[in-house]
DNA sequence: TGAGAAACCGAACAGTGTTAGGTTAACCCA
DNA sequence: TGGGTTAACCTAACACTGTTCGGTTTCTCA
């Protein structure tokens, strides 16, 4: 098939049926020849509208974190703190295999960056240094990311007979998956409470 | 080259070239024939000794955290915290380059589950429901994990120039190398001790 | 001394991301 | 209406990856 009348690919529509494979088969389940498959094209094809591999899983990453939302800082630093952690992970975690590129390379990210920016700026204006800044909106990061990892709650998924004897003071329960997903979240809470408190 | 009369080849010695690798040249930058020629060896004769390369790496994760020291419990359940996360951290930075592998996987390692089970026992001892212990344990390797995954301030190493017209309020000394080392651990005692002192 | 296992090698398989070069259809301008 | 340019796709290939099969040699143990 030469060219087509209509074109088959278009970034939007490839970056989307990325995802949609990331979601439904991981992040090792994506690669450009099972992507271009389901388009109807043929891999090389793909390179005409994306640069690289890592580019299209930079571009999908920073449209997925575009969706961060840091208003609402203007009432109250602790208020701004928690809604945009809470923002930030309800993002990763509606993409969760996603998380493991967040966690590889580095986030120098345009829109991890701006959020950063804003948040940092907020908390000088609220009277901290520009130090205390910084480890401050690297700290809410660290239990965002940490939270949305996924190793914790969700990598137990097994079966629970096999931890049971061997690990006797953990709670069983929380190896179901459907309890895992409300426990992580519970987690989350539990420890953004506490660090805001804490500050 | 047949049987040799003293093995070129021990799990040991794969190991600690390939944790070599890795913190050389990172994640990606280890493959079954690098190592081997690494060793002196054909890929092939790799896997006389190694399972699969995912094993591999999974041994390698688990003599890491085998450092990990979660004694000092007796004292008072906060210390404990305080230590257990302190040695977590200190394990994971010595190698960091393996963490976005610990990140990926799930954490059904024995490692990971004999100390988060001790963990979790100290915390009930302590007085803490169940659930709550399990909560405190997750949101304690949110914030070990997060800060070890070196995709913030380490993540920056580009030239600051870069971003000081971009990002006005971000500081930039913290994306000097050498800075940035010293202001991730200060970061993470911040978020360990907001944490801790919040709960 | 002989049998069998242990340790390594060469070659191959199926898969990966990516590129070079070719073919055809759509578009724009004369 | 025709001709050249370009965009969109293809086939084929390259250099990798993890892993397996079958073969060769040497060591070990009975």
């Amino acid at each position: 098939m030469p060219r087509p009348s209509t074109p088959l690919l278009s970034p939007d529509r490839i970056r989307s049926t990325a995802l949609a494979i990331i979601d439904r088969d991981g992040l090792d389940g994506l690669s450009m020849r099972k992507l271009a498959a389901e388009l109807g094209v043929q891999a090389a094809s793909l390179y005409g509208h994306v640069r690289t591999k890592d580019q299209l899983l930079n571009d999908i990453a920073s449209s997925i974190l575009s969706t961060v939302d840091v208003t609402g800082f203007m009432v109250d630093w602790r208020e701004g703190l928690l809604r945009c952690a809470r923002s930030y992970r309800a993002a990763l975690s509606s993409h969760p295999n996603i998380v493991p590129f967040l966690a590889y390379g580095p986030a120098g990210r345009d829109e991890s960056l701006q959020r950063l920016d804003l948040l940092h700026g907020a908390l000088v204006d609220a009277g901290w240094s520009r130090r205390e800044a910084t480890m401050i909106a690297a700290g809410l990061m660290y239990i965002v990311f940490g939270s949305a990892l996924s190793s914790f709650s969700s990598g137990f998924s097994a079966d629970p007979a096999d931890y049971s004897d061997r690990y006797p003071h953990l709670d069983r329960a929380h190896l179901l998956p459907r309890v895992a997903r409300e426990l992580d979240r519970d987690s989350f809470e539990l420890a953004l409470a506490a660090f805001v408190r804490g500050l």
